[in-house]
RNA sequence: GCGCCCGUAGCUCAGUGGAUAGAGCGCCUGACUACGAAUCAGGAGGUCUGAGGUUCAAAUCCUCACGGGCGCACCA
């Protein structure tokens, strides 16, 4: 299947190769034929290494295999020059007229151009963000919100079936503890002294006052100083709730949104928890040691064995976390993957060996480490903090930066490498921006246009084959190349790749626009630009748009 | 100590075994009587942390060292 006029061009250059390989009486070179755009324009718009690569197979120089090669492309009408350069490099030129027809096929899909079917219809289960319902998500929960979500659209562009999920802590010791801070507040309320004998471990932020308001406000007859221990996992109940609540909405307000809010306490209470131990048990891959039950973890690979059920009879997290990756591979799903934050290097191993463990395909599963993002005011570290309640809420981001220098800015970097922020933000709200660099190619080129139509010149028909000037060529190239982009993008989960890209075609059209005028042109000409400033158009605001990133007419 | 991630320009970061390693910011020099200057053209700035190895070819793969981050609970 032909993903694209730069694809057809690369398939059929391949198959003249290999065909003439094949009259030469080499065979069995087909892994090493591969064309590529190279990063130096004078050395065509594809490349081929393959002869370096098969010198010593085939027992000749690469440049005398080159040689033996001479005119495997002439009658293809998509090629312009071929030749052979350096040590044996196969440089192929393209015919410009040939790529300028690119703006036409994608005026014929504008929302739908990029879009492939490599996914194959294969139903893949995201799952990102998971922050736990105890307190406001942090800027990491911001990079896998926007990592996530892009890699959602994008992977659904290029054919999958893509289901969204959020795995919610709303169970065990930490909502307990969230009751427990809770009550406290509600005696503060009710003008009790509280923060000098504030225990250790009890989330201390301010955010519990409010949520204490709004409790006082709903249940007024229940008095701090009668609440006990026994009531702190209901009320934990309730703060998560409203805590997840606010998750969703700062999320959404983020343009995140996910097909399912997967509830630990619904888990727990569908008894699946205790399915997994039985399971485990039944495969032998269950200990009693120290009053605990553990799973032999070590079995698959882990470093150690790990605690089920704790020597007082209550599950650890792991349990549900199991019983819930269970869940999703008994959902039918191809591909399991989990974008999980920093502090879970240790946590890999676990839940693939628990995986394996229950006879699910681990290969199938994926988890992708979401890096810290170090938070900087200038040249200072700021330290975040739970505990100490001191740390950078998502929200506080999106209000301060704006949703789309934020997610932009999130995309930019490779996931899994530690990122610094600088939270003076100068240059995130300022047009020094990268998002403003390539928001205004939308925003020039509808002006242009507008001022098109204001003009009612006749229209003229569309001689794509007058785009000529370098400039020109270098945005046809982009445009051909974005479809694979984005395949690159959900293959190898990296929308830094996105991001890369958009700034390239911004680069490229912003040197075209400075360079050449589209409207005082003679009428083909003029035509000629409009469609491809269409076409630009077209992939910005797509791309951007797979970012989750808007395209403003004006700015 | 063990594991995972990372080390590329002054800073923040891209980089698919391939040819002369790129971008943005910052710095310097230029460009609007101009379809939008939130722009463009040019310049300075690099022992790709180091040492070995594999390869015709290494920033990229392997080993070791050094530096940094994060993990290593009967917390989640």
């Amino acid at each position: 299947m032909v993903l694209s006029r730069l694809d057809e061009a690369r398939q059929a250059i391949r198959q003249r190769i290999l065909a003439k390989l094949d009259a030469l009486g080499f065979r069995g070179l087909d892994d090493l034929v591969s064309l590529e755009v190279p990063t130096e324009k004078e050395r065509g718009d594809l490349t081929t290494s393959f002869a370096l690569k098969a010198a010593s197979r085939v027992k000749l120089a690469p440049r005398e295999l080159l040689a033996r090669l001479e005119g495997f492309a002439d009658g293809l009408d998509s090629v312009e020059r071929v030749e052979v350069a350096g040590p044996g490099f196969l440089n192929v030129t393209l015919r410009t007229a040939w790529l300028a027809e690119v703006v036409r096929d994608i005026l014929g899909r504008p929302d739908t151009y990029g879009n492939a079917t490599v996914g194959q219809g294969r139903r893949v289960l995201l799952e990102y963000v998971s922050a736990n319902p105890t307190g406001p998500m942090v800027i990491v929960s911001g990079r896998a919100a926007a990592v996530g979500d892009t890699l959602a659209r994008v992977m659904s562009a290029v054919g999958y079936q893509v289901w969204r999920e959020f795995y919610v802590n709303d169970a065990g010791g930490q909502i307990a503890t969230l009751g427990h801070a809770l009550a406290l507040r509600l005696r503060e309320l009710d003008g009790e002294e509280v923060e000098s004998t504030w225990p250790e471990g009890v989330y201390p932020g301010a955010y519990i006052k409010d949520l204490a308001r709004a409790y006082r406000a709903e249940h007024p007859e229940v008095r701090g100083e009668s609440v006990t221990a026994a009531d702190y996992p209901a009320l934990g109940a309730w703060a998560a709730e409203r805590i997840r609540a606010g998750h969703e909405a700062t999320l959404r307000e983020f343009r995140v949104t996910f097909d399912r809010w997967f509830s630990e306490r619904a888990l727990r209470a569908s008894g699946a928890p205790e399915k997994i131990l039985q399971r485990l048990r039944e495969r032998g891959y269950l200990v009693e040691r120290d009053g605990a039950l553990w799973f032999t973890a070590t079995r698959f690979g882990d470093d150690k064995d790990r605690v089920m059920v704790k020597s007082d009879g209550s599950l650890t997290y792991f349990v549900p976390d199991a019983a819930y990756h269970a869940d999703k591979f008994d959902r039918g799903f191809d591909y399991v993957i989990d974008l999980l934050g920093p502090d879970h290097h240790g946590y890999v191993q676990r839940i693939r060996a628990v995986v394996e463990a229950l006879g699910y395909p681990a290969d199938r599963l994926e988890v992708l480490i979401i890096q810290l993002v170090r938070l900087l005011r200038g040249k200072e570290l700021v330290r975040m903090s739970k505990r100490g309640g001191t740390f950078v809420a998502l929200e506080d981001l999106i209000e301060e930066a704006g949703i789309d220098p934020a997610r932009f800015f999130l995309l930019e970097r490779a996931p899994e490498t530690p990122m610094d922020f600088d939270l003076n933000l100068a240059k995130l709200k300022g047009p020094d921006n990268p998002v403003y660099y390539v928001q205004y190619v939308g925003a020039r080129i509808h002006s242009v246009l507008r001022q098109w139509r204001e003009m009612k010149a006749p229209e003229v028909p569309v001689d794509l084959a007058l785009l000529r000037e370098p400039e020109e060529r270098e945005l046809l190239m982009l445009l051909a190349r974005f479809p694979e982009v984005l395949i690159r993008v959900a293959e190898e989960r990296a929308p830094q790749h996105l991001a890369k890209f958009m700034t390239e075609l911004a680069g490229a059209f912003h040197a075209f626009y400075r360079q050449h005028r589209i409207l005082d042109q003679a009428p083909e000409l003029r035509q000629a630009r409009l469609a491809l400033a269409q076409a630009v158009l077209a992939v910005n605001i797509r791309g951007l748009s797979l970012m989750g990133i808007e395209q403003p007419e004006v700015m």
